[in-house]
DNA sequence: TTTAGTACTTTGCGATACAAGGTACTAAAT
DNA sequence: ATTTAGTACCTTGTATCGCAAAGTACTAAA
């Protein structure tokens, strides 16, 4: 069995995903591309594939809500905005995130 | 929907979870029963349900290797000793894991 | 009319954590 | 001798997640 970097990053991203979407949409609304361009930028690939079936479910989940714009160029786009159960979410996702950390911090000692 | 605070921290926990225990057999052999002690000092809730498969999976790659011992109480003991192809993943894993928690915080910046 | 670019969506798959239940060995209590 | 409690290992089924791949639709330029 060969090392899987890309899987080993794939797994890691698992249940973090959704933390840094809602911490992107905690400063600013966006619209996917911009998401993605957003989590480029911090070093982080993701595809759309991953990213529309998670914005839909956060907008189930009612964390988050979202406007159509018309684009200066091409199709419309689907603006999220956070909402204030997000923001709850968000707090006890930056707990949860601070205390994994910590755990990890502590097993390397 | 409601918070799941433990949901929220059971899907952070996936793909760190093999990173953890490599980490912690990276400083010594220990069996499962120790493994889960271990992490729980650090912090992190782990059931057997979840730890046995994974080092049966981390056996199979060969990343763990195991041998048998007699307990002084009870049935006898797997120890789980990490391979040389374990420790060159669990550095792969150190930079994927550094990265991400890099790039969460230049997100949350 | 066609092509390129942008944006949103869906389907199927592989991988993971967990709940729940089960097996087996040892030693102490009845 | 049998039962009970404690320890340790294992398996099955389920829900969830990230991703590859493919598709739909709108706009503007060629």
């Amino acid at each position: 069995m060969e090392i899987n970097v890309e899987n080993i990053r794939s797994q890691m991203r698992k249940g973090v995903l959704e933390y840094c979407i809602l911490s992107i949409l905690d400063k600013q609304e966006a619209y996917a591309s911009s998401i993605i361009d957003a989590l480029k930028g911090a070093g982080m690939i993701v595809v759309e594939g991953t990213l529309y079936p998670l914005l839909i479910r956060l907008k189930n989940q009612g964390s988050l809500t979202y406007r159509w714009e018309e684009s200066p160029q091409g199709p419309p786009r689907k603006y999220y905005c956070i909402s204030e159960d997000g923001r709850a979410i968000l707090h006890e996702m930056d707990s949860s995130w601070n205390d994994l950390v910590e755990t990890i911090k502590t097993l390397k000692q």
